[in-house]
DNA sequence: ATTGAATATTTAGATGACCAAAAAATAGAG
DNA sequence: CTCTATTTTTTGGTCATCTAAATATTCAAT
């Protein structure tokens, strides 16, 4: 009786794993940062999309996150109550929320612009260079690429 | 009047949002699979952990998936309602819990054992090469050292 | 015009992740 | 030995994510 080899099943050798745990751990590092703003981090992707665009519905803002409205409708009632985006039927489509920023909601981006410079600047790290970095967003981004071309079918 | 650069906020720029959507859509994509074996994916995951350890407390558990306690409870709780570990208090430090294996959990190791290659096998495409995932694996793995590493200060 | 399919959003219910605080047990200092 | 501090887990509350189902609007075909 030869015993099975079940290596394949270590957290080590999975992608999954450390994907999942990068993502929250970056998440944490961004929190005090979004605290400061007071909004979490879905709500800071969210109006990033909207600092580009000004003005989309819900669907576009969700293929750009890769979320469907159903996660974003709560989400998006929290930031309207805040004051930050308003909702709002479109008049040649009345199935379409058109989600636009307020006043509050576009000042907030002069806040936030500082933020990525201030996370990298805790990463001057020897252990990994800027080309390895380089080279890692690459792949990465094919990666969700392909991901979210798979879901599609 | 010049106005401000707000490059630094595009989606595309950051590291972090491609890493929020890899998880997401790596996550959906075990869906399926685990479905088959009633059990979701964070579940998988502590259940991995256990198949290497055989018993843990509950913070051992954490420890090694990076999850704190407040959010291993509900799961393992669920994971004993499946029957598919047991929790009691450690007799040599009763603040600990244990968390085994039951007979069940332990037999799902090998209907899961093909999971890793199931998904391997979505993703024969020649838009990324075996060495580049390999690479990508390595700084995936130094990034969340860095930041467990970070967080812990 | 009316019916039926497709599209867009919302709602409901379950799980999970996080913080803060409480509860329970142990360890350590005097 | 007792009191306080620390460790470990649980509880409660909020937000986010997913599936499935409900609602409302538009479009297409007869």
């Amino acid at each position: 009786m030869t015993k099975k080899d079940y290596s394949s099943l270590y957290l080590e050798k999975q992608l999954c794993f450390p994907l999942y745990a990068a993502s929250r751990l970056t998440t944490k590092i961004y929190e005090p940062l979004l605290n400061a703003l007071d909004i979490t981090y879905p709500q800071y992707l969210v109006l990033m999309v909207l600092w580009q665009e000004e003005e989309l519905t819900v669907n576009e803002i969700g293929s750009r996150l890769f979320l469907e409205s159903n996660t974003l409708t709560p989400l998006l009632k929290r930031l309207e109550q805040k004051g930050l985006v308003t909702r709002q039927r479109a008049a040649e489509d009345e199935r379409k929320v058109l989600i636009s920023l307020t006043k509050e909601g576009n000042a907030l981006k002069r806040r936030a612009v500082n933020i990525p410079e201030q996370l990298i600047a805790n990463f001057n790290d020897e252990s990994i260079t800027e080309k390895e970095i380089l080279q890692f967003q690459t792949t990465l981004k094919k990666l969700v690429g392909l991901l979210s071309d798979s879901m599609k079918k």
